[in-house]
DNA sequence: CTGTTAGCGCTTTCAC
DNA sequence: GTGAAAGCGCTAACAG
């Protein structure tokens, strides 16, 4: 049974409020007094109460992350630093995994764990535009990858299109001609895939090199399985492709399995460029180059955003604290309007288009 | 502004209690009334606020899961595993990074968050025996891969030694004669390091092949690099292993790798068993051999006996309180000692060891 | 079966 | 500078 605030004040020998002073570091207490407290507080080892906190003034110091599968390497890596970041900002990470799955995004937007979570980081997959648009909750919250156009939500991601276009462009400037696309998508999640796919046909325009459609392979994920077998499709094509854009870097790392079934030799037969720069594709064999989104870059930003809400959040509130009855409040608003912030991304070339360097 | 109790009931034109009654499930409400509440709770978009309920009844609902990294692949998916056993029993996962930092472990021995998690499952990797046994704090908490014996914790975890002893039997029974173990490590970090070690040396002896101290590579951390690295030294040894025992699936990856350098033939010149059966090595090329913890099972199992664990708690908790009709049996039996509970696995042949079956 | 009431531990006016 | 008291929204203990 844990200490209450009352017990450190007893043992203290002060008031309820001074304990509660000196716990949140707020002035005005004096040196002699603050050190007693202190000592009680270390002695009784006090923890406040974060369920009474969060009750009283209306924010818990935690945030949820909602994110398809932890399991996806890329996942995993942004929500290491999304925690990582939350951490400096004094918050923890409540982890939701939607499984892609529209039902549980839908959660997410009508908020989870109301009350008890201050804001949301949210990497949506099924849902489209207009759901997104059209959440009510008002709960903060910042949304990954996924743009809203008409929403009003806070957006950090890179630039896809540019990226798309830039790793296309290095494949055409190793002289391949016949370059594929994996990993469109046809359904509703496909917004990255959308823009990656709007990328590399403009990588090809600007190579000077035809749109061939039957060198776009779909996929119903972006996972290793998807791109083995949509590389399996692609290399039944007459004549083959010589080099493949992935979409994601589990597709690339799925084609490149793809390639050794077949003893193809990578990059010399074909070269593969991935996407999400994660740890495995510094490891395989042959290495994989790659566009790299700053994950780091795009947690961080993601928990600026959503700090700044909070605080404007909390500026609002303790402005607003009057004996509201009949709803009338308008509640002057003044909340900015939605931030879109875009993340940095490199190329990374490696062994799958450079080939082994040294032997 | 969300909805609170006072307003559904009002709308109902119940009292609080009934409404309270309808959203926690409990019976005695005649339908009549239940479909007023329930209709005034959709209407108003009624949710509870888990900061109240849980300053009032000591149960939040969320419990925590500490792990080192989630961008391990091994942890990413066990995570994963946890979040869905978790939300399968109402429970809400809270992550906590330890980064295998010994002070930010202690921090989850400690209490992370007090009052407001249920519960811990915690998978500790700098912490020691000693440290671990002398926790204090109350919160139950299941512990995964370290066992403490001492200690009055719950804990998960497979048969290392005989997980160990059976992937160096399939090595053996290959014919390979010079097996090297890679991933010792000497601090405190290596309880799981120490029992594969030990299962290595049953399974030589069991094969009647000689312990060679040479053929054990240390390691810092169970990563790729640390596995590459560690294959680079092996290699260099007169004559090189035929065979090499990772004690991680990161490791035998980094030794794949490494492998890929030297244009060494796996599984011709050197075979490779990992550990752990992560997703990358089902798609590595070569794929990999490895011994599968059954990680779904350990999840769903941690949480069992946390669900356990918290029941008795409570149930302890409203014992005290007199006036309970109804008695039945005692049923009783208080507080179990701590549980030491084994997980299946097994191990999975892939090419990395069997070579490549069909072309 | 339903209503009334008293806090859970904390912050926060308001006095002193 | 410090103390006293009023709730935040909810549940559980009692009546009715």
């Amino acid at each position: 049974m844990p200490a209450r605030l009352q017990e450190v004040a007893i043992r203290a020998g002060v008031s309820i409020k001074t304990v509660s002073n000196v716990v949140n570091g707020y002035a005005h207490v004096s040196p002699a007094t603050r050190a007693r407290v202190e000592e009680a507080v270390a002695a009784l080892d006090y923890r406040p109460n974060l369920s009474a906190r969060s009750l009283r003034g209306g924010r818990s110091g935690i945030i949820a992350l909602a994110v398809p599968e932890l399991a996806v390497p890329y996942f995993a890596e942004l929500s290491q630093s999304v925690v990582r970041a939350a951490g400096l900002r004094g918050f923890t990470v409540l982890v939701d995994q939607t499984e892609g799955l529209p039902d549980r995004e839908r959660l997410v937007l009508e908020g989870i764990r109301p009350h008890l979570i201050d804001g949301v980081i949210f990497s949506p997959l099924a849902l489209g535009q207009d759901e997104l648009a059209r959440r009510q909750d008002r709960t903060p919250m910042v949304l990954l990858g996924e743009r809203v156009e008409a929403g009003s939500m806070d957006h950090v991601a890179i630039d896809n299109v540019a990226a798309a276009r830039e790793a296309v462009l290095h494949l055409a400037a190793l002289g391949r001609t016949r370059i594929a696309a994996l990993g469109a998508i046809r359904s509703a999640k496909g917004e990255n895939a959308r823009l990656r796919l709007a990328g590399y046909r403009e990588g090809l325009e600007a190579a000077g090199l035809p749109f061939r459609s039957e060198l776009v392979a779909e996929v119903r994920d972006f996972h290793r399985h998807d791109g083995a077998a949509g590389m399996a499709r692609l290399m039944a094509l007459e004549p083959p492709p010589d080099a493949v854009f992935a979409f994601s870097d589990l597709l690339a790392l799925g084609a490149l399995r793809a390639c050794y079934d077949r003893d193809l030799r990578v990059p010399e037969d074909i070269a593969v460029v991935g996407f999400d720069d994660i740890e495995d594709g510094r490891y395989s064999a042959p290495s994989l180059t790659t566009v790299s989104p700053d994950k780091e870059h795009i947690a961080r930003l993601a928990m600026d955003l959503l700090g700044t809400r909070l605080e404007e959040r909390t500026a609002k509130g303790s402005g607003a604290l009057e004996g509201t009855p009949a709803g009338g409040g308008s509640g002057g608003l003044g909340s900015a309007g939605p931030r879109d912030v875009l993340a940095p991304h490199r190329l990374i070339v490696r062994e799958s288009t450079a080939g082994r360097g040294k032997r």
